[in-house]
DNA sequence: GAGTGGTCTAGACCACGCA
DNA sequence: GCGTGGTCTAGACCACTCT
């Protein structure tokens, strides 16, 4: 049926089709997408095809569908799409997600380090979100959160930034966080470290890097997060 | 159809019959399974109910489908297999495995800590494995590794433990590492890391505890790596 | 050519949620 | 009772591998 080299399965392409309609926002997270009958109609193919692809895009937390009601893009808010990006965890295994606490914004231009990660080009404007994170009200982490400007237009006129800021990239800006790379490495905490954690010198911190991805493969945030590695670890679980 | 609450589809109930099966070595690794039509024949199902059972267990890394051959039980040797579970890499991503050095066994009576974390009772024994790794000829990271003796009876006895100890633990134990759960943290180097890894005193050193288990479950495997984070970071990516 | 997995279809029936 | 997703079947045809 096929000899052309460029040959892609009809499931690959209507997953494509589907995944692009969802980065562009033809519906919105939460909302609900045709039923599989109607994507079958519309798409020309059967009704099997499309479950595939339905399936498939439930199993990379992209969908949810339910029973009975119908199948819905997937919102960052709930507890599950959280904990795929938050590993932070009691020594244990217990996770959690800490609370925010002295947020502060400002935009600057972008640094090199910045504009590799972020592949960004010439000298665009960048976002830089400082703050502390607590567990049971002691400070336990710093972060520092760079956003190319570009992607976030106006997010210092934002008052509150919500603890959950993936939330709110898919909310306000559009841009749903699909993935992410991270880095571990071990340090000694610094001045700032010893005096936001109320550490010693000397005392050994655990430094988190990461790169956020959206939908499109394309980098979105850059993070990185020094956690006092007295009370918290990194856990992971690999299949 | 069914209305009674302890009620599994089909298609799970040849999931579980298939993996029981894999774990008990009805068929080794790299050997190849019957073909889906007889495997739909001998469980009364049909061709399509096996697929996607075959489908989940490649999507899984325990089988592997090739078109036009066959359907094999995974082997730990393979390079993707491996990378599953190592996760060190250089800064910048560039994964690797590192070499074994100084590579220590001995059998000696269970700790507490061990007991809990290998789920054992009583005093059972463990081997005790210590090595060096090295990469590029540097000491890099130092590791404790217990096992069950139990599960792997006579370890000691071999002559020269192999770099991947998984594909040993499949091929000589049938054990095969599914999955595992680690913890990371951040310490300050002891003694034995200053001198083992040619650290100075204070140096901030990544500490990985990884728990290995079996295709059931089972705990096989309680590890801990101490990394030298100057050179190495340990790579993850989320999805 | 025979045997394997890979893709795709058409349709049946069930379970769930809601009005 | 209707519309949704969930399960299961039967069969067609294609692509790949080996002999």
């Amino acid at each position: 049926m096929n000899d052309t080299p460029g040959f892609r399965p009809l499931y690959r392409q209507v997953y494509d089709i589907l995944v692009r309609k969802i980065a562009e926002g033809a519906w919105k997270p939460g909302e609900m997408l045709p039923s599989e009958q109607m994507l079958a109609r519309e798409m020309g193919v059967s009704h099997g095809t499309v479950r595939k692809v339905l399936d498939a895009l439930t199993a990379e937390n992209l969908l949810l569908r339910r029973q009975g009601k119908g199948t819905f893009v997937a919102e960052h808010d709930q507890d599950r799409a959280l904990f795929r990006f938050f590993h932070i965890a009691r020594p244990g295994g217990e996770r959690l997600v800490p609370e925010a606490a002295k947020v502060r914004i400002k935009a600057r231009p972008s640094r090199v380090v910045e504009r590799e990660k972020l592949e960004l080009r010439g000298r665009d404007a960048v976002f830089e979100i400082t703050r502390l994170r607590l567990i049971d009200g002691e400070p336990a982490i710093r972060e520092t959160i760079i956003l190319p400007e570009r992607l976030f237009p106006r997010l210092d006129r934002i008052g509150d930034l919500p603890n959950t800021l993936y939330s709110l990239y898919q909310s306000k800006f559009g841009i749903t966080v699909a993935a992410a790379r991270e880095e571990l490495r071990a340090a000694t905490a610094t001045r700032e470290d010893q005096s936001s954690l109320g550490l010693k010198p000397g005392h050994p911190i655990l430094v988190i890097g990461r790169v956020a991805l959206a939908l499109t493969g394309q980098p979105v945030e850059w993070r990185e997060s020094r956690v006092r590695s007295d009370r918290l670890v990194y856990a992971v679980t690999l299949q």
